[in-house]
DNA sequence: CGTTTTTGACCGGCGC
DNA sequence: GCGCCGGTCAAAAACG
């Protein structure tokens, strides 16, 4: 299928990249060494603080205290007007480092990380909704350690990379041509759904910290999203299921707010 | 030339 | 205890 999309694009063959040349092979020599410490899993807590596996109690769960932020975005099908302000949420460099298939959905799902301070453990994983491909689903991981990149268009010296707008999706347009040729759609999509910090340790723990806690993603709370999309059984019967989820307009309708006012929330310390 | 992307392999957690 | 799956790393290639 080369038709894979963007966020997963996927696919390795789709792209200009003439794969399969030399590509394999280059780890089979065992290069890999186990027990060697690139694979450490950091544990990044609330503060933004970073934990080692073996030092903490994280190690056993290793979902504990990882801050996770879930925004829904719609591939805008026009210009997009005044959304084009852009998603306060992605002025940020990212650097694509990992591609996954995801079981249950036909879109892989694509790894970012910061790009503009190495120090920064700010991650975000793209997928596309697997009912609607029209529909990104981002969840950012921890927060920026830095100050990030100025939000104001004239001081956004970003990496040269990226395409100067919303980049939440890096690169869809190197191997999305059939959706780069209907113009800027990527770049337009319109966010369906306000970003939602996740703490996946313990919906229940009182260290909430004004902070908002979901145990899925919030699109069964978006009724825009049901209206807009829903074209097929199989979206019904996604979304039903996520009606099940606890949600409230009015906790969207803050979310938003405060989402678009700030940018990408960044844990209160 | 430097940076980013691509992609297979590896690691570790979790479920059965 | 085993297998599955998600997440991350790093080498090589491509892009600007």
């Amino acid at each position: 299928m080369g038709s894979s999309a963007s966020v997963g694009e996927g696919t390795v063959g789709a792209g200009k990249r003439v794969a399969g040349k030399g590509w394999k092979g280059k780890r089979g020599e065992g290069i890999r060494v186990k027990g060697s410490d690139k694979k450490g899993i950091r544990f990044v807590l609330m503060d933004g603080s970073e934990l080692k596996p073996t030092e903490t109690q994280a190690s056993k769960r290793r979902k504990v205290v990882v801050e996770r932020t879930v925004v829904t975005v719609k591939i805008g099908e026009n210009g997009g007007e005044g959304k084009n302000e852009g998603p306060p949420s992605d002025s940020w460099c990212w650097r694509k480092y990992g591609q996954k298939p995801i079981k249950g959905s036909p879109y892989p799902r694509g790894y970012y990380k910061c790009s503009t301070s190495k120090a920064c453990s700010a991650k975000k994983q793209v997928e596309r909704c697997k009912t609607d491909a029209s529909m990104l689903i981002i969840t950012y991981t921890s927060t920026h350690n830095h100050p990030g990149p100025d939000l104001n268009p004239k001081n956004r010296t970003r990496s040269p990379k990226e395409p100067e707008n919303n980049d939440d999706r890096p690169k869809v347009s190197r191997e999305e041509p059939e959706q780069v040729k209907n113009g800027c759609e990527e770049e337009h999509f319109h966010y369906l759904q306000s970003p939602l910090r996740i703490n996946q340790e313990d919906p229940f723990s009182g260290n909430l910290e004004g902070v908002f806690l979901l145990d899925e993603e919030p699109l069964s709370s978006c009724p825009r999203i049901k209206a807009s999309s829903s074209s097929t059984p199989d979206e019904n019967d996604f979304f039903d299921e996520l009606e099940e989820l606890p949600m409230c307009s009015a906790f969207t309708s803050f979310m938003r707010s405060k989402f678009f006012d700030e940018g990408i929330p960044v844990v209160p310390s």
